[in-house]
DNA sequence: GCCGTTTTCGGCCCGACTGTTTTCAGTCG
């Protein structure tokens, strides 16, 4: 509805309020039908009266009236140019009312024959630009897996530390920053002295692996990538550093409540700093903890800045200490050469030692995954010398090799080994691998069930931009998990469990497990990405099994069995 | 459309870059 209100040039605070309002319920933890007759959605800023009967309309009838209405006055082809980068509201609107356009194609044609070069304002050079904007955005429509665009952010990272001599600082910030689990272009924040600007910029749109410079100018530059993403980068002068942090991490909606909350305070935000509105006396900017100091709150993990409520909690001091890299003692899934990863046993036993865990379970596939090389029993039994070998070498450095498997619920929801086989290793991850199509809720639950189960892997078999999920009754695999102190894992390259599944584990009081489930060496460097996906679901570090020492962890496993298992 | 320890009406975040302009509109983040 806001898009289409832009198109027909509408008061743009009402569409600012449209836009807020789509933004709350999205992301939302719970269905907007609960918090609807709940009255959670009666006490959220941002959703007022007409909101709410536009919303009860819908519940009862499927339907919002003025949605109809308004779908009527635009074809929607058109209104898909909105997305492309250059194409705004009023070129849209001028195509269709000046030109008569009526779809996509009618407008790059018209942009091709020069239709538009008789309107004021609008030379051909504009026209070059919006086409090579649309090229672009076919070509990068969708947003990218966040373990993606962070790869592609070191590379760039790299290259810009050949000027670091020009250099003071330099973040990510942007969506990356936050976590998101995708990403749409990647901005860079750099903080030098005002000579050395232009140099930074010059630098950085020779990146060797960009396909086009957008715009270069002293303070902002961007560029395409060969895949055609888009880079972003930023200067400020130091001074600034934590105000332009703060202005470039977002979200938009984060910050338009910020300035929001300043003005309110008689101040004034931008991204050089906190400013007093009258006298434009600068007050601060330096660090973002100044930046929310000054306007009466706590600093808020950038995980969390989406306009979801943390505003709110920050004003009154009430955010709650998240879970950080630091926290994490070890990683609980992962794979080798044993199974179907690339590195050996060794190789990746040596890396985990080396990103300072305390311990690693070994995971590898149980027999039925096939194409997975999955483990037989015996198999197992030879693996285990290796882990114990090992262990012998590692143990007195601090290090702990836990015996572990993936273990394959099979379609009957029963494991893919025997429990007298199951209770002879250390920890148990089981996970469905077949049957996507089917509900798999009962599946699960029964796997649960099995006192030697203390994890399910990638509980919703989502794979982010592979595969949706299969059908499944999370709320009530949470609810049973937390029954029996099962975990459910949080796998960071799949990215399942989602922020909202995460959210609901933290309200019911369930265990999470934070894993790479690497299939390579490199892959376990992955786990703070997994520990900011954590962050984004509100994680607290009391229900992350591996913040827990190994004692704890033990524990943990042993509850359950003592609790479950048949004597 | 939303909101209020100045306001129930009149405001609503802020700045950079581009192209087409002689002072600014459109778009973007």
């Amino acid at each position: 509805m806001a898009d289409i209100l832009e198109f027909l040039g509408e008061n743009p605070y009402r569409i600012r309020a449209y836009r807020r309002v789509a933004n709350l319920i999205t992301e939302l933890p719970e269905d907007v039908e609960k918090a609807f007759f709940t009255k959670k959605l009666h006490r959220m800023s941002g959703i007022g009266e007409s909101t709410l009967l536009k919303i009860e309309e819908f519940l009862k009838t499927g339907t919002v009236k003025k949605y109809e209405e308004l779908r009527k006055m635009v074809p929607e082809s058109l209104l898909e140019l909105l997305d492309a980068p250059g194409v705004g509201p009023k070129t849209l609107k001028i195509a269709y009312e000046k030109l008569g356009i009526r779809t996509k194609e009618e407008f790059i044609n018209a942009l091709k024959e020069g239709k538009f070069n008789k309107i004021r304002g609008f030379g051909p050079a504009k026209a070059v630009k919006i086409l090579r904007g649309i090229e672009i955005w076919e070509k990068s429509k969708e947003r990218i897996h966040l373990v993606e665009a962070y790869f592609m952010a070191q590379e760039v990272l790299e290259y810009m530390k050949k000027v670091k001599h020009l250099i003071e600082d330099v973040s990510i910030a942007g969506s990356l920053r936050r976590r998101k689990e995708t990403i749409g272009d990647i901005d860079l924040l750099i903080s030098a002295k005002k000579e050395n600007w232009l140099k930074i910029h010059e630098h950085f749109t020779k990146f060797p692996g960009s396909i086009e410079v957008l715009a270069k100018g002293e303070t902002k530059s961007s560029i395409i990538l060969e895949s055609g993403r888009q880079v972003d980068l930023r200067t400020v002068e130091p001074s600034s550093w934590g105000a332009a942090l703060q202005y470039f991490t977002g979200s938009k909606q984060h910050n338009i409540r910020i300035r929001d909350i300043a003005k309110e305070k008689g101040l004034k935000i931008n991204e050089y700093g906190v400013f007093k509105a009258d006298t434009e006396e600068k007050l601060g900017g330096k660090t973002e903890e100044e930046v929310y100091n000054l306007l009466g709150m706590q600093w808020i993990p950038p995980e969390i800045r989406e306009d979801w409520g943390e505003i709110e909690l920050a004003l009154e001091n009430k955010i709650p200490r998240l879970v950080e890299y630091g926290d994490i003692k070890g990683d609980l899934h992962m794979h080798t050469t044993w199974s179907d990863g690339v590195n050996t046993l060794e190789e990746m036993v040596e890396t985990a030692y080396r990103l300072g865990y305390q311990y690693i379970v070994i995971g590898d596939h149980s027999q039925s995954a096939r194409v997975a090389n999955g483990l037989t029993p015996d198999r197992y039994r030879q693996q285990w010398k290796e882990i114990e070998r090992l262990n012998k070498e590692y143990n007195p450095k601090g290090f702990y090799i836990l015996k572990g498997a993936e273990v394959d619920i099979l379609p009957d929801g029963s494991l893919d080994l025997p429990d007298d086989f199951l209770r002879q290793f250390d920890f148990i991850v089981a996970s469905v691998h077949s049957r996507f199509e089917q509900d798999n809720t009962e599946r699960i639950i029964r796997a649960i069930e099995n006192p030697y189960v203390n994890m399910i892997g990638h509980p919703t078999g989502k794979q982010y931009g592979y595969r949706e999920g299969y059908p499944v009754d999370i709320k009530k695999i949470i609810e049973i998990a937390r029954e029996t102190g099962t975990a459910l894992e949080l796998n960071t390259q799949r990215m399942d469990l989602s922020p909202e599944n995460i959210r609901m584990c933290m309200e019911e009081g369930a265990y999470i497990g934070i894993v790479t489930d690497a299939h390579s060496a490199r892959q376990l460097t992955l786990m703070h990405l997994g520990v900011g996906l954590a962050r984004r679901g509100w994680a607290t570090p009391d229900k992350v099994i591996n913040t827990f020492d190994l004692d704890k962890l033990k524990e943990f496993v042993y509850s359950k069995r003592k609790k479950f298992a048949k004597a």
